[in-house]
DNA sequence: ATAAACGTTTGAAATATTTCAAACGATAAA
DNA sequence: TTTATCGTTTGAAATATTTCAAACGTTTAT
């Protein structure tokens, strides 16, 4: 039990850590670290409870993780009042489509350089263009394969729930 | 040439973003564009004047840049007394590889984490515990994806490379 | 040897971000 | 209709990060 409890505040800890190396709040690696660890949906009190936070940005950081579609409410019969929340099920999967968005912008970025520097036509401008041309191309290149990922995480991961499911029945 | 400033700018600012959106020092991403932009090399004081900041944080980034792997210095003859930098020539390969690791560390808790609730055998742990094995098979795949995007890359920038070799000619 | 030109380190100041406590509005229970 | 229980918003406080200016050590020119 003590044990259980080491374990839990350390996952709070690392996920919290790469949640911020990712640019990310530290806050939202905490909440997404005790759904993940929660059998059940936890209630906004219940998360400010664990977490130790008051309610103001917990619940900031909650519509963030919900915009995100890290997270997402739960409907239950009973408690109609209180909203409760869990870990989206595809969450890992949400977030690398987050990440994407990122890459997406950098090639943007390119773009708009490449059209640019072409139009000023600077002396010196074969190496930059060079450049810039080449991050065009790598950023593309990284989309291209980001997408392929997404596609074939979905059949693995098919693969992993079907063989989840014989093992319980 | 107005226009050319202006450019100049907003490319400095777009990096800046970009930088800050993955998690790394706003500074770092000025820097990066600058010296993109600079068909020769810059010194810390040129950097230091263009960018309007003083010589501290600027030579505390460029070192980190270069622990990256982003920048380098260059050697030359002549100006043996000032240090001078550019864009590493894999720069966006290797910017890719830093993430490369972040994905690692999350690999690593999964696994740390899988060990841990194994031990634990915590009732109702069969919805955690698949999460967390998901979550380990989703970042193995990635890293698998990732290591395999980068050898293709370095096929398709060699065949962007030796394209433009021949253009010069 | 001395002076000048560098890059680095370092505490303090400025700025940005996170966090809180309290007020607020909305909805459900009494 | 009134009261209680939520989640949200908001300005202020606490904290973390960035930035600066000055001091420092090192290397090169004089």
């Amino acid at each position: 039990m003590l044990d259980e409890e080491r374990v839990r505040k350390e996952m709070i800890q690392r996920f919290g850590d790469a949640y911020k190396a990712f640019g990310l709040n530290k806050l939202m690696g905490h909440i997404v670290a005790l759904l993940i660890y929660s059998p059940e949906p936890l209630s906004l009190d219940e998360i400010t409870k664990q977490l130790g936070r008051s309610k103001g940005p917990i619940s900031q950081i909650v519509r963030r993780l919900r915009d995100k579609k890290l997270i997402r409410k739960t409907w239950s019969p009973e408690n109609n009042r209180k909203d409760y929340y869990e870990v989206e099920p595809e969450i890992f999967e949400n977030a690398f489509r987050n990440n994407l968005e990122l890459i997406k912008n950098n090639t943007r970025i390119a773009k708009f350089l490449n059209e640019k520097v072409k139009e000023i036509n600077k002396k010196n401008v074969d190496v930059i263009q060079q450049r810039i041309i080449e991050m065009e191309q790598f950023y593309i290149f990284m989309e291209k394969h980001y997408r392929n990922f997404l596609a074939e995480w979905i059949v693995e991961r098919q693969k992993l729930i079907s063989k989840n499911k014989s093992k319980k029945s």
